[in-house]
RNA sequence: GCACCCUUAGCUCAGCGGAUUAGAGCGUCUGUCUUCGGAACAGAAGGUCGUAGGUUCGAAUCCUACAGGGUGCACCA
């Protein structure tokens, strides 16, 4: 493919003697396999009709990959390809992967980044408003280790500040140890809602009670107060058991683990530092760092009045400690949007604090959910959120239903290919909708609909048992779609590892999936004659391989059968 | 008030290095069909791309203003 783009290069070089990059898109079918708008781009320089120049560079370009060269509209270079040249192009392709998989790159060779998520707040239960961040950030570090990158995974979870205090006030006041033990998690959440519903009450009644006793339980904490400490070791086993479970379900781990009490006390010390360099100022009893030469007004504040930290005290700890030990190049952050300008603040702080502001924060939208008159709000704790355990067990209920010959472990699969599929089907930064109707969707733009395509492939591969034959003779006349779409494959991923836009691989998977499903009606395979048959099982081969890693690098499984 | 995100078919969304007739899925309607796995395939209906300007040979895509929705703007995370 490149290698037409250069053709087409030396060609206006050569004709025009002018430097332009020529890029080749995919056009609709019937205009061509490739075309390039470069006529266009240049007429405006060269004072002349595009229509003229696209027939000069046409009628100039000559390359043995181009078989049909052809102008349309304006001016528009219209490419084909032909069927057995792109057989080349795949094969070659697949035969030059760095550790034979088809995609990757060694873009990342020798660099490391960090992948951090789920990060949940402990305190609060673990819902459908977590997924997000657990699905996006997986789906990252599958991606960049598929770029050769080191990638260092860290779950910094939220397991300490002002949600502690509320949990130890919480339980004080609401709760008890009999309840507790008996509860778990479930009581932990309805504390923590309860605690949060009555803090708001009481503010709006001009009071702020309950509000200093959880931040003299925080304080105490910080101060490792060992009655502080018991309680907050016995919530957070809880609530780590909890996520632990979770998170085995939806088949995602971390390599770290290092939530913010970790980096509680440096923090504090780099405060203290920062405030001696005069980076640091007192404010109102508190300690900020004005952030307006880097045209932020609102100051980062990295202690309270009381003494104790914030979020951003333990995340410059937590900056530090990353550059020290792994040298990250970037640290992608998956949170809702909620926090992006939090986390612009913070890459200021870093940079002022002398560290690498490396920080990609990759927000995502919030979820959504329908009230029952129809229309879409937040979905918000205070009404009553749905836990993600909940959700899981839902879309595992759904998939059995429509499973009639896989196994537990496949419905499974299906339970999560539907679920996370759901999370890339649109841009990371629009919200979601949470909807018990159609979130399970098997059909259509699903995960399902791709997994299906793998499972057909597998099933119709596994009846073959002889060796494949030479098909060099063979002409691919009824590939050529199917090829086109693999040969995209590569420059897709490329992509990716710039723009983030994970949806674009899902759209592309579905797309696949779609392709196959229609060759496949038109299209005999076991029964077709040799060398025939054994090129297209090797094409549905290649197939099944870029479907099974797409989804694998959204962290969806296949299933043996379904 | 300021900043960021968003507004495309009844619904949920793609498309935004400007370019050939704006695409999917769901839903609706109609076909294929005793299948190498029908969780399939083919087709129909459905859109003046929020509004108004601007730039251009050409704008859903770029620029400006406005309207509507979301999020944020120091002692929460």
């Amino acid at each position: 493919m490149e290698e037409i783009s250069f053709a087409i290069k030396d060609v206006c070089k050569k004709l025009f003697d002018i430097d332009v990059e020529v890029i080749l898109t995919r056009p609709d079918e019937q205009f061509g396999d490739y075309a390039t708008n470069v006529a266009l781009q240049i007429s405006k320089q060269l004072g002349k009709n595009p229509r003229e120049i696209a027939e000069a560079i046409t009628a100039e370009l000559s390359h043995e990959a181009v078989e049909e060269v052809g102008i349309a509209g304006p001016g528009f270079i219209n490419i084909r390809v032909s069927h057995k040249t792109l057989y080349t192009w795949l094969q070659k392709g697949i035969d030059e992967a760095p550790n034979g998989v088809y995609g990757a790159t060694k873009l990342g060779s020798g660099r490391t980044v960090i992948c951090e998520f789920p990060s949940p707040n402990m305190a609060k239960a673990f819902s459908v408003g977590h997924i997000r961040s657990a699905l996006q950030g997986w789906a990252m570090y599958k991606l960049m280790s598929l770029h050769g990158y080191k990638v260092v995974t860290d779950n910094h979870v939220g397991d300490s500040g002002t949600p502690f205090g509320k949990w130890v006030v919480g339980f004080l006041h609401y709760s008890s140890n009999e309840q507790l033990s008996k509860d778990g998690i479930n009581e932990l959440a309805r504390i923590y809602i309860a605690i949060t519903a009555d803090i708001k009450a009481e503010k709006e009644a001009g009071k702020l009670a309950l509000a200093e006793e959880v931040q003299s339980w925080l304080q105490k904490l910080e101060a490792r107060d060992p009655e502080a400490v018991a309680y907050s070791e016995r919530f957070n086993k809880i609530s780590f058991d909890h996520m632990h479970h979770v998170m085995e379900r939806l088949g995602i781990s971390t390599e770290l683990e290092l939530g913010e009490s970790y980096y509680v006390a440096r923090g504090q010390e780099m405060t203290d530092e920062l405030l001696q360099k005069g980076i640091a100022e007192e404010s109102d009893g508190a300690i900020i760092v004005r952030l307006d030469e880097k045209s932020i007004e609102t100051p980062v504040m990295l202690r309270k009045a009381n003494g104790t930290s914030l979020y951003a005290t333990t995340d410059l700890a937590t900056i530090e400690y990353r550059e020290q030990n792994f040298h990250p190049e970037k640290v992608f952050i998956h949170t809702g949007q909620e926090q992006a300008f939090y986390f612009t603040q913070l890459n200021a702080l870093a940079e002022k604090a002398s560290f690498n502001p490396v920080i990609n924060h990759l927000w995502h939208g919030l979820v959504d959910q329908k009230t029952e008159d129809g229309k879409r709000e937040k979905m918000s704790s205070r009404k009553g959120v749905v836990l993600l355990e909940e959700f899981l067990n839902h879309a595992e209920a759904k998939a059995a239903e429509h499973n009639k010959e896989g196994s537990e472990a496949d419905t499974k699969a299906v339970a999560l290919g539907a679920v996370k599929f759901a999370d890339f089907t649109a841009d990371r930064k629009n919200g979601v909708l949470f909807d018990w109707e159609s979130m399970f969707s098997v059909q259509g733009f699903s995960g399902p609909a791709v997994q299906y395509a793998t499972v057909r492939i597998k099933s119709i591969r596994s009846k073959v048992h002889e060796e494949s034959e030479d098909v060099s003779l063979y002409d691919w006349q009824d590939e050529h779609g199917l090829l086109l779409s693999l040969i995209d494959y590569p420059k897709l991923l490329r992509e990716l590892h710039d723009s983030y836009e994970l949806h674009k691989l899902a759209a592309y998977l579905y797309d696949l999936a779609r392709s196959f499903n229609r060759y496949y009606e038109e299209h005999r395979i076991l029964d077709a004659p040799e060398p025939e048959r054994s090129a297209k099982l090797w094409l549905i081969g290649v197939v099944q391989t870029v479907l099974e890693q797409g989804l694998d690098l959204l962290g969806i499984p296949t299933p043996e059968r379904m």
